[in-house]
DNA sequence: ATTGGCACTCAGGCCAGACGAGTGCCAGTC
DNA sequence: GACTGGCACTCGTCTGGCCTGAGTGCCAAT
């Protein structure tokens, strides 16, 4: 059984490996930690820490280097955040400024937890599934395309060209406008979806000009409505892969691949699992069913629009597990403040 | 003064060098093309070439390598387009299949061109310089918010929200789009923005409730009139630099910086030189201005709209030229034609 | 339980030598 | 004059052996 100073020791392993990428000693323990024992003695500790397979030697004799599963308990019992400095603090209030709109919010906050943390910053947009479409808006690009708008009290604004059969007077658009607005607006996206698949069945065979024209609107519209329901990502700091490139034994491949992807990281972010505060970590080879055994993730939950959606990083699994979940945490924290004052303005 | 067989000799270098990404000697290109010379013969054209500074040695004695000039030497004088297989042109008319709008087109367009050329592929958005307005409308969110919508005769659509100062109700937001429609619908975005511009100076000191709205909308307007001008990329296949990690000898860490960055990008593919087929190649060192000493970029323009752009690839100085060039010009006669095809619908 | 001591392991650095690809040069040939 | 075969030379790379040092595991002593 490991003792209370041997998860001491799984923690000064953990910080030391981190800090310098090499394998950590016994004697560098103690020279670097004040554990008050000998060397020999950290050593059976450490020998202890190996047979419940915390750490691993590279080679024979060398010093030690956490498993995964060390990682994990260190994230999960020893892990204490690092607070964030006060000039990291007002670089998030700093770059967070003014922002216009949702996604210009997001912008933002993605590339300030990049510079905050060095690695690969991700944002999920705020789960739109149970938004509701305040307004539609039918827009006459020419006599057979119109342009169909949707906005969401989550304040997402989506626009799609509808192409249409026959061609449309401004009386037609206006009448279609209407049934659009009575089809949809006021509720919530599945809602509309629904009530639109519903409509399709009721159409008789033969449907009218109009019908015809609302039925092409209202497939986009569904489309487009469907796509709400997805969530998605934002990501910036891919270009700070290059530095970590030795951190990653393989190749950053498929950490590439999975940002161009995306929507393996959709997964990956919305199955994490959290703690009461909203923090996740996945770790490395907990990752390997992503095509991720190489990395890990940080999250930390934030509030918008009723909803809640996660904030993280993703980098080598030897990361700076407190400093990124503590940056996560913060960005998620005034991320939420954000989003609910604007709440009050739509 | 290099002959014509040292011109073939330095194509036959090229060559080699792309396909092995080893130095080559004269004797394995004596093995491997017909000169019909020995050995001894190539090694003097090549001592030659080496004068010219077209090639270089790494080492004192080992194969030679093309120069920065070499490529480009290679580029406009010796390259001939690889055609395309058929399987790569069927590729193209397959991925790009039926595509909704600009948006789309181009997304596919980019991810079909970095599958034929294994590189980063980029396409340059049509210029906006020149579209006119052909549609505005307003649409009113909450009393203090409008969404404010553009249209422009290349197809393309945005959005954007204006925050105003006090509540407007439905007659207002009607006069208000009236207004707004007489400013700039019908006119080219330039324009537009300059008659913005005049309508600041002519509202009176103290406008009225409708003016002042106005003032905002038009701000709104003018800032995205502002970013129709400016051009825009799309990029994809980053991953694919991982693979080719060992070709930069410096590291990726430039070329992944200026994905993220994309206004390097725009201004290296708007200054490319191109020749009367509209094809052109920066190569290497002529990249350094921008950061990318180690990296080519290959265009081919396309037409869209009226005006042109470009589509193209970045890779490693010694990328497989012909082939790239080819992939490329491909893409954009596709490319041209789609949209050709499109225009009658706008 | 902890410690100092000690034998042992092994990766990495260093050196020397062998190898070989490739060159430059030159004298000879067509 | 262009080309060629031959040859000495260079130099990067590979190999094997040696040494060093960091770090370990174990044990007897405290």
């Amino acid at each position: 059984m490991v003792t209370e100073r041997g998860l001491q020791v799984l923690r000064a392993i953990v910080q030391d490996y981190v800090d310098t990428h090499e394998p950590v000693g016994s004697k560098s323990i103690v020279e670097r930690h004040a554990f008050g024992v000998s060397a020999a003695t950290i050593r059976n500790d450490m020998a202890l820490l190996e047979d419940e397979e915390l750490i691993t030697a590279p080679h024979t004799s060398s010093g030690r280097i956490p498993t995964d599963k060390g990682y994990r308990v260190f994230v999960d019992h020893l892990a204490q955040l690092r607070p964030l400095t006060p000039a990291q603090r007002s670089a998030i209030t700093t770059f967070l400024g003014e922002p216009t709109d949702l996604d210009d919010v997001l912008a933002r906050t993605v590339r300030v937890l990049t510079q905050l943390t060095g690695q690969v910053a991700i944002v999920q947009y705020p789960s739109f599934s149970r938004a509701t479409v305040t307004h539609t808006e039918l827009v006459q690009l020419s006599p057979s395309r119109l342009l169909v708008i949707l906005v969401t009290d989550t304040g997402r604004v989506s626009q799609r060209i509808a192409l249409l059969t026959s061609d449309l007077d401004e009386t037609d658009v206006a009448a279609l406008r209407g049934r659009l607005a009575s089809l949809v607006t006021g509720r919530p996206v599945r809602e509309g979806a629904e009530r639109i698949e519903a409509l399709r069945a009721t159409l008789p065979a033969e449907p009218s000009r109009i019908d015809k024209a609302l039925l092409s609107v209202s497939h986009v519209v569904a489309e487009e409505l469907e796509e709400f329901r997805q969530d998605r990502l934002v990501m910036a700091g891919a270009a700070t892969l290059a530095r970590r490139e030795q951190d990653f034994r393989g190749s950053i491949h498929p950490i590439l691949e999975a940002i161009e992807e995306q929507v393996t990281l959709l997964r990956l972010m919305s199955e994490m699992v959290t703690d009461a505060h909203g923090l996740g970590a996945s770790i490395g080879r907990e990752n390997e069913a992503f095509g991720l055994p190489e990395a890990s993730v940080v999250t930390s939950d934030y509030d918008a629009g009723g909803g809640t959606a996660r904030v993280g990083v993703m980098g080598p699994t030897r990361m700076d597990y407190p400093s990124n979940l503590a940056a996560a945490r913060a960005v998620a924290r005034y991320l939420s403040r954000l989003l609910d004052e604007d709440e009050t303005r739509r």
